[in-house]
DNA sequence: GTTATTTATGTTATATCGTAACGCGTCAAG
DNA sequence: CTTGACGCGTTACGATATAACATAAATAAC
């Protein structure tokens, strides 16, 4: 299995060594609790790893059906609470236009990345380019907003879907 | 009362003849239905109508209360529906930070504006600029994803509000 | 080491947001 | 003046999210 992947942009839409990225997140997830004096407890780790199974966003509902078959709480304060604390800790994120939750899977402790939504897959990509940052920059600039937070999330059809979309189209 | 408004890019967060600007989005979304051939009914336009008193984004229930008040629908699925068809026609615009709708203040048939949202006073600036859009083509293209849809909401503090909160801090 | 304090987990209950499905009325086309 | 599409209203329900409180575990204070 080769190991060419940069750590700082994985794509799901294209090859990558998936096990290699869930374990660096999670390594990542374990240093940064330690330097922050805050509890990576069984709940948040095991939600963590649940999000890193896949680069699909999960729901709330969808990751407690998890939890509650292995045991943790049935009850939805328990998934909103794990998810809450990993979004706090930039260690995922939530996708708005999904109602829905991923793993992050940058590096950055505290960044806005955009969101790239696959609406066939459901994948969901995350990037962070300087050009985006200042086109927010200038908007709120221009308005004289103060920014706070963000949301850039785009859905499409990733390149994968899009050849398969196609080559469904020829065989009918 | 002058009317200097440039109808193109009205801005909450700044003074602005908001009677002209209400009135004139009146005017384009009765053009345009008759121009479209779908019909802007005494709901339709009603829920058009309570959206542009303000530049707050309002949730469907909100819009509701109204509606029924003033002897039309009472469940939910008339407000969703009068929203939904607004939307469609690009007469107004979902905020997915606050589920909540606010009206469109552009002209564009079809745009997909940025948000500028105050987290105090809560009024809602749109924003299409070449640079965004051009953030986001790049974006999609470096991740092979064939745009459909994209949401760019910004939140933050408007300049009225800052200032207002600084005055608060020194009275204190 | 024991006690006090904080933090986390689980619960019940409820709020908030959104949609499916159906019946009736209205309007325009033939 | 009928028929077919569309819109409005309803009931009922599904999905998402949070408040409030009890218990247990971890950390801090003594």
């Amino acid at each position: 299995m080769s190991h060419e992947s940069k750590s700082e942009t994985q794509d799901p839409f294209h090859a990558h060594d998936h096990d290699h990225c869930a374990a660096s997140v999670l390594r990542r997830a374990e240093e940064q609790a330690r330097q922050e004096g805050v509890r990576l407890t069984p709940v948040r780790r095991r939600v963590l790893e649940i999000l890193l199974e896949s680069h699909r966003a999960m729901g709330a509902y969808e990751v407690l059906e998890r939890l509650a078959l292995e045991g943790f709480g049935k009850q939805p304060p328990v998934a909103y609470r794990a998810l809450d604390f990993l979004v706090e800790q930039g260690l995922a994120h939530r996708v708005r236009r999904l109602n829905a939750y991923a793993a992050c899977l940058s590096n950055q402790r505290d960044h806005t990345p955009a969101f790239l939504i696959c609406r066939l897959c459901e994948q969901v990509a995350e990037a962070d380019t300087p050009q985006m940052r200042e086109a927010l920059a200038a908007l709120a600039a221009a308005h004289d907003l103060t920014i706070e937070r963000s949301t850039v999330e785009i859905l499409g059809i990733c390149a994968r879907c899009a050849k398969a979309e196609q080559a469904k189209a020829q065989d009918v």
